[in-house]
DNA sequence: CGACGTGTTGATTCCTGTCAATACTCGTGG
DNA sequence: CCACGAGTATTGACAGGAATCAACACGTCG
């Protein structure tokens, strides 16, 4: 597992960083950069181990470089909703308010590069780059929230977990896009996880994922492997028309 | 009706408009309000007229001047979802895409503000105070989003009936905000209109709003007008906790 | 008046949640 | 080595809430 996580030594330098060309800074200039590393520090958290507490102050605003982590939100009886999946480059925080919103949580071992709230302000208003990129980013959010909002009001059990898997294997196969052949995917998630993300109970999850592995949509290797023998056989479960509704 | 629409004559000049200093232009010195008026021109749309089609190449982005009007999504077999409704200042379209990726359609008589996009994205690279406002926009639409998303997958019919009536009696309340006191509302709304919304039939809203009318959580004055007692009654219907949930 | 859009209410079905029992996986420690 | 336990996952029985299908009421406009 440590093999996974980044050398928090070598990457005080933002050159050699794996998500410099996707994260909030993928527009800054070398000064702007230095600007970054000045206020810039690591942490790394276990899987399971809460980032940030909804209400709790913010001290500081964050890039994913590496690991999962979830924006939840909980009604006061328990009930739980993921609201956002946090992966490698995305932005944690908002920039301009005091108090956290969502609960924020590692899934897997997650190292963030954190950055002082107050300053991080202050270089928005100063950096078009970082503002710029910063909104490209939020727009982005905001277009996969709404997907989602399709998804969590009007897709059933089924097509849920079909469409999640889609996703998830769409998003791991962005470079090896031969559509016809069998694909296969790890499931950074535990079920638990997956009725949280798609409005769901984890019985019901579980239920039908065995009903599609039934049915000869996907296979199963141990409880986190999914293999895909046809793409477009998962994808015509999700609800979505044949384009694969741009879902993420 | 005419009475609500906005002389289109007279708004040729930002500083009488009713959303300056809200809408994405908000932050604007009169130097770049003049570059937009340059590039702007209104529209009046119908109740029930479409605005934009999703696929469709886009022309232009807005601001809502004035009326509502809805985001929505839908599945190939018709079932359909609100993913966002759209009132005075809010701004509509995505500066960097080429096609629209929901459909929006006016429910009330609504009037825009458009701005031809390729000048406006031009814009939002040079005047950072006009990048900076939308940023704003795009962060607060972004938790809107999500606080729905908690709704759409965890709360019953009830709730999010209880939930939809109480934003809109806070957000037409800002002002006098007398808290045990009865409010009466107007919604903006039909029932298909808020079963979209809300991710549920147009029966369940109907069932939900009598039932919730026969325990005296809200009264009724015709199909559109809503008068509630107590707002911590209904409040209290919501699912949320004590501090109403923040929703918008 | 009749037609249409809108809204209400009823009967029934069925999908998903709930409660509960049972496997499976992986470490730990005897 | 195996037993034990905690966390995770599967499966079953059952109940309940919302969807579906259908009939009817209300208001407006021609």
């Amino acid at each position: 597992m440590t093999a996974l996580v980044p050398d928090l030594e070598k990457m005080r330098d933002c050159t050699s960083c794996p998500i410099r060309h996707k994260a909030v800074c993928a527009k800054c200039e070398p000064d702007e950069l230095q600007r970054l590393e000045e206020i810039k520090y690591y942490r790394t958290f276990a899987p399971g181990q809460t980032i940030i507490w909804a209400g709790d102050r913010m001290e500081f605003v964050a890039s994913v470089v590496s690991g999962v982590a979830a924006l939840t939100q909980t009604l006061e009886d328990g009930r739980r909703q993921m609201v956002g999946l946090l992966l490698p480059s995305d932005f944690v925080g908002r920039p301009g308010r005091e108090v956290a919103k969502f609960d924020v949580t590692a899934i897997a071992e997650t190292t963030l590069c954190c950055f002082r709230r107050k300053p991080f302000e202050k270089m928005l208003e100063e950096t078009p780059n970082v503002s710029q990129r910063l909104l490209e980013m939020a727009l982005d959010e905001l277009d996969a929230a709404r997907e989602w909002m399709l998804l969590l009001g009007r897709k059933t059990a089924r097509e849920k977990i079909a469409s999640l898997i889609s996703i998830i294997a769409r998003r791991a196969t962005i470079n090896e896009r031969v559509y016809s052949e069998a694909v296969s995917v790890d499931l950074p998630l535990t079920r638990e996880a997956m009725s949280d993300y798609l409005g769901l109970t984890l019985e019901t999850v579980s239920r039908q994922i065995s009903a599609l592995k039934k049915d000869g949509v996907i296979g199963l290797k141990g409880n986190r492997h999914v293999v895909i023998p046809d793409m477009r056989l998962l994808l015509a479960e999700t609800g979505d028309d044949d384009d694969g509704g741009a879902l993420l």
